[in-house]
DNA sequence: CTGTTAGCGCTTTCAT
DNA sequence: ATGAAAGCGCTAACAG
């Protein structure tokens, strides 16, 4: 087992435990030959310390931890990337919590955290949440908490996201441009505020190009993959079927491909699909797939860096960070 | 900050600390209406027991650490995700480090974990690991070890593979068969387990259809994407170029896909590519790659499973498992 | 059934 | 420059 402690190296130097904690820490309290003793001594009987003893007495962790819907999944396994490469540089550890885009998971989840385990927290919603209390709750504890990407709308805190508005516009007008006169949305969910806020620029992208917005091209997915491509197979079924598609989501677009390949619709020539994706091979393989991509790497590595900063309360007083990146449209399938 | 621990309950609840704890616990000693009154008021002041004191006192986590090279990558964040769905089962919590197959990460992080950290580890080997002295020496302070994929090839431990040898013999057969003269070989390591069984499948397919393994066509590649792109374009530019490829990780198949897509080498009429590939929507975006699928969530899920299965003693003895678990080959690319 | 007590291993005053 | 001692919050003997 690990065993060696301080005690077992002090009694082995024949110093006190202080002495050797301190000795350990670099204090400046000793003498730099006691110092390389107790370091040489440590490294003999590799010595490491117990982590919980040091969290319990000194009241901090140094970990966080990482919340999401799921990990499978590009723009989350990136984001993580993200997150762990600044976490590491700092010395931190990570822990990772997958919802299953199931809210009770993220409420027990976030509870959990309430016990002082992170020094801080990352957090992207489940596509259920629409009632944050468990959140308002542990920030109430004085647990740092930054959202990313998915995040919460009506609540005052630090948030990493993109540009979804204009995104969702270009998004549509790319294909409005493209020659599309019917461009259907696929939807997540009905609380997340980056489904409201590409569905915004879906619609006023249609206005601007005096477009009417039409109820049936709008829907609704759910958390149930066989449901989605039921839902899309009977809107690309129609008679009056939509000649594009706006997905909200990487998943969605997938679900689009797949259908379209089952009823024989051709990619672009009938049917033009646009979607958020951070599917990196998506330009090799999937010619005709024009992306909105969101730069995911960054978004971890800016959601822990702004974390960092507020648990080094390097950040001033009360203010609140809400940064905003840019996400980039890779046109594919306009080369006709 | 989060502050109601026992002793503000117990005061509160007129009750000494330790019942509360035990009340808490559901120990057996306590009356069911005291335990009725402690939960009703721990609810109240939204007690959350810290996880260190407890760690400390009981010796044990509660924490399993997962090592692994990368995070973005299909194989390793789908492993991540059952690993993730036995331990939240389980009630343990899951660090996740990255190597970035870096040595010197992996070692230092195994170092940390000896301080008790966690109560087991799951790990895949990053490709330069060749000495596992680190991991011997964590093994003999007692944390159970379970490693997965990437395992060592000379130390008696536990792993959860994949049919590496066979897989990489029937995806070269695979190609033989579709009447691929000239086979290459893109491996990864010079080190890993995975690469070595994969070429051995590699050369023995060859040498049964009576094809001469030609040192020429194995290219052994590196950890830096610009350099294999060279290489791989080397390959492919020569005049006695290869009519298949056989890629023993996803990433070297994509970058064979550039490299093709750049040199304007039609797949699979010029060059017929297979590949080891958890890329779940290939059969959708590349009709042209055939791949070997690993059942990478049944591996997150199985390596989790042995781990739990040693930490709770609940392995007999000395047995050391070593799960064996099958790909399945996805062709796509036959069809003319 | 409930309470007292002694630590887990470490950090941190405060003495010396 | 070093050491003694208190205590972080919890658990688990052991008493009563």
């Amino acid at each position: 087992m690990s065993n060696t402690n301080l005690k077992k190296l002090s009694e082995e130097l024949g110093l006190s435990i202080s002495s050797v904690s301190k000795a350990l820490r670099d204090s400046y309290e000793i003498s730099a030959a006691t110092k390389k003793r107790v370091l040489a001594m440590a490294e003999k009987m590799n010595y490491q310390p117990n982590p919980f003893a040091s969290s319990l007495r000194r009241k901090k962790s140094i970990t966080i931890a990482v919340v999401i819907p799921e990990i499978a999944n590009n723009f989350f396994a990136l984001a993580i990337d993200g997150i762990q490469l600044v976490a590491q540089q700092k010395g931190y550890h990570v822990l990772t919590y997958l919802t299953h885009e199931n809210f009770k998971n993220e409420e027990s989840t976030i509870k959990h955290l309430q016990g002082g385990r992170v020094d801080g927290v990352l957090i992207s919603l489940c596509r259920d949440t629409d009632d944050i209390q468990h959140l308002v709750s542990l920030h109430e504890t004085g647990v740092p908490l930054v959202f990313f990407d998915r995040v919460p709308e009506r609540m005052e805190c630090p948030t990493v996201t993109t540009d979804d508005y204009e995104s969702g516009f270009k998004a549509t007008e790319h294909l409005i441009q493209a020659g599309c006169k019917k461009v259907a949305c696929l939807s997540l969910s009905n609380y997340l505020s980056i489904t409201h806020k590409r569905m915004k620029g879906y619609e006023d992208a249609l206005k601007k190009h005096q477009i009417k917005v039409d109820p049936k091209l709008i829907i609704q997915c759910t958390n149930d993959n066989g449901t989605n491509l039921q839902l899309i197979k009977k809107l690309l079924s129609r008679k009056d079927r939509p000649d594009g598609i706006f997905a909200t989501v990487e998943k969605l677009a997938i679900s689009s491909y797949y259908v379209c390949n089952d009823i024989k619709l051709k990619i672009p020539e009938q049917i033009r699909i646009i979607s958020f994706s951070n599917l990196r091979t998506a330009s090799l393989l999937a010619p005709s797939l024009s992306t909105i991509t969101q730069p995911a790497f960054e978004i971890g590595k800016e959601s822990a860096s702004l974390l960092f900063r507020m648990i080094e309360k390097k950040t001033f007083g009360n203010r609140i960070d809400k940064i905003v990146l840019k996400s980039s449209l890779v046109q594919r399938n306009s080369s006709k």
